[in-house]
DNA sequence: ATGATTTTGTAGCCTGTGCTACATTTTAGG
DNA sequence: CCTAAAATGTAGCACAGGCTACAAAATCAT
C-alpha cells in the first residue's frame, strides 16, 4: 500500500476526493433513495385528495404505474411511517405529517421544473426528469433555485 | 364512478395529469434508480483506475461507504451484465461497454455540478446533490445543460 | 520464514419493492 | 334484490442491496 500510494502521488493523472467525504456522498444520496418512494406517495395522495376527493388505492397504483398489491403495501408502510391512515374500503388519508411533507414535496417538485424549464429544458422533458431529480435537491439548492428564478423572472 | 367523475369535473380546484402519463413518469424514474447503482460503480472504477492503477473491493467499499460484502456482491452484478471483471485477489477492471458507459457517467456527473453552480448553488451543495440527481437527467435536459453553460460562461 | 494484518470471499439474514394468483368485500346495473 | 363487475386485501414468490460473522488467501513486517 505504501507502494501504490507514492505511485499515485508521483504519476497520479486524475485527483481523487477524499475517501470520507465521498462515502458521505454516497450515503447521502441512498438516504435520499430510500425516501424518494413515501415522496411520491403523499405527494400523489394530497393531489388526489385536493383535486376529486377520494385517494383509492385503485387510482394511486394505477397512476404510478404498478400493481394495486404493490401500492397497498406501500400505503401500509406509509401508515406505519405516521404518514397516513385508511379505513377498510374507505380510501387512503394524510395525516397532519404527511400533508406537511406533501406540501413540501410539492413546493419542491414545482421549484424543479420550473427552474428546469428556465434553463431552457423543453417541458415535457422537465417535468419527466423532475420525478426522479426533485428527491435530490437539498434544502440549499433549492433555495438558489427560488433566487435564479427571481432573478430570471424580473428581468424579462 | 360516474358521479365522482363528474363531481371532480364541477368542483375540482386542481387539475391532474393523464394517468398514463403520470405512471410512465413514474416507471421512468423507477428505472432510472435502478441504474443508479451501476452508473456510479462504474463510474467509481473508472476514476481509481485512472488515478492510482488498482480498483480493489475495499477501496470501493470504503469510497462507497458500505460494506465490503456488499461492493462484492455489486460487482459480481456489474460483471453480471457485462460492464466489469475480476480476477482473485487481482482487483476490478472494466469491459469495454463498462468504460464507456463510465465515460457518458462522469461527463454527464460533471456537467450537473457545473450547472447546479452555474444558477448559484455552493460548490459543496453542487456535488453532494448531483450525486443523487445526475441518474435522473436525460439527454436532452442535459443537451439544455450545455446550451446554458455556453451561453453564460462567454457572456462573462 | 513465519506470524500478524489486511484483503477477499462466502454464508445467512433482513428489508424494501416489485409481481401474480386467489379470496373477499363492496358497488353498480338490470 | 340479486348478480356481475370492480375494488380491496392477502399470500407467496423473486430479486436487489444492505448487514454481520466466519473462513481462506495474500501481503507485510519483523
Ligand atoms: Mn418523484
Ligand atoms: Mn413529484
Ligand atoms: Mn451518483
Ligand atoms: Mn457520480
Amino acid at each position: 500500500m505504501t507502494a501504490k500510494k507514492l505511485a499515485a502521488a508521483t504519476a497520479a493523472p486524475v485527483e481523487m476526493p477524499d475517501e470520507a467525504d465521498q462515502a458521505l456522498r454516497f450515503e447521502k444520496a441512498r438516504a435520499a433513495q430510500a425516501s424518494a418512494l413515501l415522496e411520491d406517495y403523499v405527494e400523489l395522495i394530497d393531489d388526489l385528495l385536493a383535486s376529486g376527493g377520494e385517494a383509492r388505492p385503485t387510482d394511486i397504483a394505477r397512476r404510478l404505474g404498478v400493481s394495486h398489491a404493490t401500492a397497498i403495501k406501500s400505503i401500509a408502510r406509509l401508515k406505519r411511517e405516521g404518514l397516513a391512515t385508511s379505513k377498510l374500503y374507505r380510501g387512503v388519508f394524510l395525516t397532519p405529517e404527511g400533508h406537511s411533507l406533501a406540501a413540501r414535496v410539492r413546493a419542491r417538485h414545482r421549484l424543479v421544473v420550473d427552474l428546469l424549464i428556465a434553463v431552457g429544458v423543453p417541458r415535457q422533458c422537465a417535468e419527466l426528469d423532475a420525478e426522479g431529480i426533485e428527491h435530490h435537491v437539498s434544502d440549499a439548492a433549492l433555495a438558489a433555485f427560488a433566487r435564479f428564478l427571481k432573478r430570471h423572472s424580473t428581468a424579462s
